[in-house]
DNA sequence: ATGTGC
């Protein structure tokens, strides 16, 4: 395996090919990297992110690399990237929060009904109370009709959004169909061996029930929940797939950004770690020399345990979706009596899923991607969603507002995918350093958007991310998807500084 | 991302 070096090339070697297109060669016989993002994004690639891409290209059995125009360094490969393999599949490029995702409920409510403060800080408390942040933290104080003990949670690791998890759980269970999976299944296309992967795990498992509990809950980091307002477009066609989303222009929505919180970070190192140590005994050469690129060929028992341990975690993260959703209803009708909710979308963004890439079958690692099928794309047949391409939700910053897209034809340059949101511009530390807390919390008081934060954590304010216009420009230009609906934050959870503890 | 250092 060579390494490339890309440092004394102009533009790092990237080839524009478009207003928003280029390629990046890595030499060989390899189809070139696709990189997706204007001029001014493809700037803001590093270098140890563009070795992460080469690294991730010429792995073995990588037929396609997507680069995103939210990409920055991640776990082996950039988080932002696609990679397809019809032959491997790579625990690094699903990353360390299995199917970290985000959904999107649309309430009844018009947006007057959250302009005065009161109000807000009513829902962002009875909403806190029911849907908990912070890192080890789940559900405290559960009605003992949503109680989460041992056997459920196992039945939510095997079943995932079955009929039977949803009803033991409040969730209503037409939401399953709002999914872009709502069960993930075994190696061998079972739940059957999912139950048995996860009795071989339990010993493993420590504080399972306790991790359970946290079905429900956000965690930390970049993770949150935002109540919005629903902006149309002006243009027909945006209005008309707004409108079949069941989307309400001028409606109150809520958004959430979370994963499958301690679960899935325990399933996702547990392979990490199993497989490094393999690769260590058998001494084959890793990509890159890098130890985050292990990977195991299909067929291997390798392959099956990861894709039953990433099945697993799955299955939690959709559970705790749904039902973050669920209790976030509960708690608008706390206080606001007879509003009604609906899902609009659940889709993930760290995930693997098998899909057709050039006529066959093969795993499509979307490691901070998402999903982008356009109408009429086969895998859509039977959803609701067919006639239109499925919901595409990108979070951006609750100042520059969110986004929800629809592909267009052109994704399938981009293996039917596109970034996951606005992608950092700095890191946690570079951000404290350079953004000062006062103006981080006047910006927030100046454009009426409360928290359930004292201080708004300084390392995921707005500044902190790259420029979200500049990046749906380069969705757009790249003619992957097009704008459906922007979303305006008018309240913010995050993991911070809390005004109730 | 994460019972936020192995």
């Amino acid at each position: 395996m060579s390494s490339q070096t890309i440092e004394t090339k102009p533009n790092n070697g990237i080839i524009a090919d478009g207003e928003a297109t280029a390629i990046l060669p890595t030499g060989g016989k390899h189809k070139p990297i696709t990189v997706i993002g204007t001029e001014a994004i493809r700037g803001t690639f590093d270098e140890l992110c563009l070795q992460q891409a080469i690294n991730s290209r010429t792995a073995p059995g990588v037929t396609d690399l997507v680069l995103n125009p939210d990409a920055h360094c991640g776990y082996g490969a950039p988080v932002g990237c696609v990679m397809v393999s019809p032959t491997h599949v790579y625990p690094g490029p699903v990353g360390v929060d299995i199917k970290c995702s985000m959904s999107l409920l649309q309430t009844s409510l018009p947006a007057d009904a959250v302009i005065d403060k009161p109000t807000r800080r009513a829902l962002i408390n009875a909403i806190c109370e029911r849907t908990p942040t912070g890192a080890g933290r789940g559900q405290r104080n559960a009605p003992k009709s949503r109680r989460v003990d041992e056997a459920l949670g196992r039945r939510v690791l095997v079943e995932g959004a079955s009929r039977g998890v949803c009803e033991a759980l409040g969730i209503p269970p037409e939401w399953a169909e709002r999914c872009e999976d709502s069960a993930h299944v075994g190696h061998d296309d079972s739940t059957a061996s999912l139950a048995l992967r996860l009795e071989k795990l339990m010993p493993q498992m420590h504080n399972f029930a306790g991790k359970v509990t946290q079905l429900g809950s956000y965690g930390g980091g970049n993770h949150f929940g935002e109540c919005e307002v629903v902006e149309f477009g002006e243009d027909d066609r945006s209005r008309r797939v707004a409108d079949a989303f069941g989307l309400i222009d001028g409606g109150v929505a809520f958004l959430s950004h979370c994963g499958s919180r301690g679960i899935g970070h325990q399933l996702a190192t547990g392979q990490f770690k199993a497989l490094q140590q393999k690769f260590d005994r058998w001494d084959i050469p890793l990509p890159g020399q890098d130890r985050e690129l292990v990977y195991a060929p299909l067929g291997t028992p390798e392959a099956d345990a990861y894709l039953d341990d990433m099945a697993l975690g799955a299955n939690f993260a959709t559970v705790n979706h749904l039902l973050i959703n669920a209790l976030v209803l509960e708690a608008f009708q706390e206080v606001i009596p007879g509003v009604t909710g609906r899902l609009v979308y659940f889709i993930s963004h760290n995930i693997a899923r098998k899909e057709i890439v050039d006529s066959r079958p093969a795993w499509v690692h979307r490691k901070g991607a998402t999903r982008a099928m356009p109408a009429g794309h086969h895998a859509l047949a039977g959803t609701p969603f067919a006639e239109t391409g499925h919901p595409i939700l990108l979070p951006g910053n609750p100042q520059a507002g969110s986004a929800v897209m629809v592909a267009d034809p052109g994704a399938e340059l981009s293996c039917y995918s596109v970034n996951h949101g606005a992608g950092r511009q700095l890191g946690r530390k570079a951000a404290k350093r350079a953004l000062d807390q006062r103006e981080v919390d006047a910006s927030f008081d100046a454009a009426d958007i409360l928290s359930n934060c004292r201080q708004y954590p300084i390392d995921e304010a707005p500044a902190a991310y790259k420029d979200f216009d500049e990046v749906l420009r380069s969705v757009k230009a790249a003619g992957l998807a097009s704008e459906v609906a922007r979303l305006k934050a008018r309240f913010v959870i995050k993991d911070g500084d809390k005004a109730d503890d």
